[in-house]
DNA sequence: ATCGTTTCCGGGAACGTTTCCAGTTCTTTT
DNA sequence: AAAAGAACTGGAAACGTTCCCGGAAACGAT
């Protein structure tokens, strides 16, 4: 079943069925109708090879997740598969680990090949512009505010939510119920590069309000905000006998894992100590108690993030740096002190 | 950058270098060496487009999957897109709601241009041996036991886990530990089918240890496994006045919900009720309490439902069905009485 | 030396589209 | 009524591969 039987099958040539199927002018329009009504009920589909050979380009988005645990960037694959197809792409995706980089270039070069447009979400994007360039197509990054490598704006796009105020709200939170001392997990991954700028956050906020940073209340986890590392290192700070009031985490599924340490060890949160977290996922919703945390707009993100990627494609705009801003859901985690 | 230009810069035809590429036979050593160091060293990436068109195949697979707030599959989207990638093909994704089939639908065919094979995660796969067929591209169903429709085994694959099986060991564990009032919260999601046989392995533990079923304990719930949906229910089932020591729930976040809905009302778990589940994601690990559940093994559903699905798509294998067995995780939100 | 066989290589058709170009018909203008 | 333009249509080249087929060279056996 390809275009000539259609054709044929109207009595027109191969062109005028092609010019109908691309919505393209130039056709009368009984015989779009007749062409339209027999592609309809024949249930033909265009080759998208042939289709793709002779436009020399594709309508595949490549989508790369860096980060193994990183639930915020898996919820926003939703919403961007979504958008993709609603735009009349097709998403290749790519989970990839934070730290093979070799893994990394070859999803991107390998398919090279012939995409449209490349989607990185989460992790680090350490690539130099002689990396990128190469690959010729127009790509858009979501990920933490600094982890944008040494690329000029205006070679690339960006989606973000500016860590250092997000961090830094959440942090004056608690300083204003009355918390002097707090203590922070930080996961080291990449070079603490991720996390970097939402421990200045922290930093800042504790300045600001004239509060001496104290040592014994950062801890540095392994791993990349991972579950099992930060219950660990929330442990080891919990049993340095560190005296702190609230703990401030960068993730939902961390501050899990840091509520899960303090309770373990019999501090009830938030009566003992209390927890502050960014992310917002849907299940941070559910816990107990429930979590109070700086609700990035992971929905808003995804969408935002397809739509100028789309832009960049059709030509639409060269490139946009969009920056949202969390906003603060108050759970049960925290209280006044 | 085509195959003509590395068979000009290597004086030889084209057909030799296509050759080469395809590791054929019938090329000389020394032509293949020079063939071989002139694509590397120009970094040449073979159109695939054009592949594609005269294989009349691509190396894409589709990945569907269905139901919004499903974090089991979600996580089972990691591993496959890595073992999709080390086996060399390519990850085509779509999410997509439970209820709108048309998008489903059209997400197959729209796409059915040349994949190579078709892969559903999650939800009802309730489609006709005439819907599937001229896709012509094996398939592969990862999902709930008696989701499978009306096909006949030889039409697809599958990897599940015996719901049944597994939602009777639950429930039994709690017999076991002196539970005789166990409720449990139905999702009603695709006319209750896909929650049917847990619900049936719910009834037939209670009825192998000669419990009487008590519709009072029964609360259904719109949605698909949603956790609002679940905590309203659960709420009702609380505040219905229902005497209960125990709740069996189909999931894990819905169990999270209703431990959630459980603790707002002042019923402490697992001191005043026991919750168990079926799933295992990594978050059930750090909630307070930590959940019992039925892990499911989802790295290795993932695994296998890719590799059965490359069986047959190189032929390997016309098709299997296999049944892979969850096990019991003793979380801290049982206990005996 | 002849003949078959093996090994290697190139020519060219084919894959299913899109799109340029030229041609035909229809409409409008002078 | 003729010319000019607009609207529509078909032919055919092109996209970058793969792979069939036929031919050339090399080799061994008679």
């Amino acid at each position: 079943m390809t275009i000539k039987d259609i054709a044929k099958a109207c009595g027109v040539s191969v062109s005028t069925v092609s010019r109908v199927l691309n919505n393209h002018p130039d056709v009368s329009q009984s015989v779009r109708e007749r062409v339209q009504a027999m592609v309809e009920s024949s249930g033909y589909i265009p080759n998208n090879s042939a289709r793709d050979l002779v436009r020399t380009q594709s309508d595949a988005i490549g989508v790369v997740v860096r980060g193994r645990g990183n639930l915020f960037f898996s919820a926003m694959v939703k919403t961007i598969s979504r958008e993709i197809d609603s735009l009349g792409y097709t998403m290749v995706l790519h989970f990839i680990e934070s730290d093979d980089d070799e893994v990394m270039a070859g999803a991107i070069l390998e398919r090279e090949k012939k995409l449209r447009g490349l989607l990185f979400l989460g992790g680090r994007f350490d690539y130099s512009a002689e990396t990128l360039a190469p690959i010729g197509v127009p790509f858009v990054c979501c990920t933490y505010t600094n982890c944008f490598g040494t690329l000029s704006d205006s070679d690339y796009s960006s989606v973000s939510v500016d860590d250092y105020q997000t961090a830094y709200r959440a942090v004056k939170t608690l300083i204003d119920l009355g918390h002097r001392r707090i203590a922070v997990v930080l996961p080291d991954c990449a070079d603490r590069s991720i996390s970097e700028l939402r421990y200045k956050g922290y930093r800042a906020a504790l300045r600001d309000s004239g509060i001496p940073f104290d040592a014994d209340l950062l801890v540095e986890t392994e791993g990349c905000f991972e579950m099992p590392e930060t219950y660990a290192g929330a442990s080891r700070l919990i049993e340095s006998g560190a005296d702190f009031t609230a703990v401030f985490t960068l993730s939902d599924t961390t501050a899990m894992a840091a509520m899960k340490a303090l309770e373990d060890h019999g501090r009830r949160v938030p009566e003992d100590c209390s927890v502050i977290a960014i992310d917002g996922i849907s299940v941070s919703e559910y816990v107990n108690p429930t979590l109070t945390t700086m609700v990035q707009p992971v929905e808003e993100m995804g969408r935002e993030s397809v739509h100028i990627l789309a832009d960049m494609i059709e030509q639409r705009c060269s490139s946009r740096h969009l920056r949202l801003e969390a906003r603060l859901r108050a759970g049960g985690s925290v209280r006044q002190i």
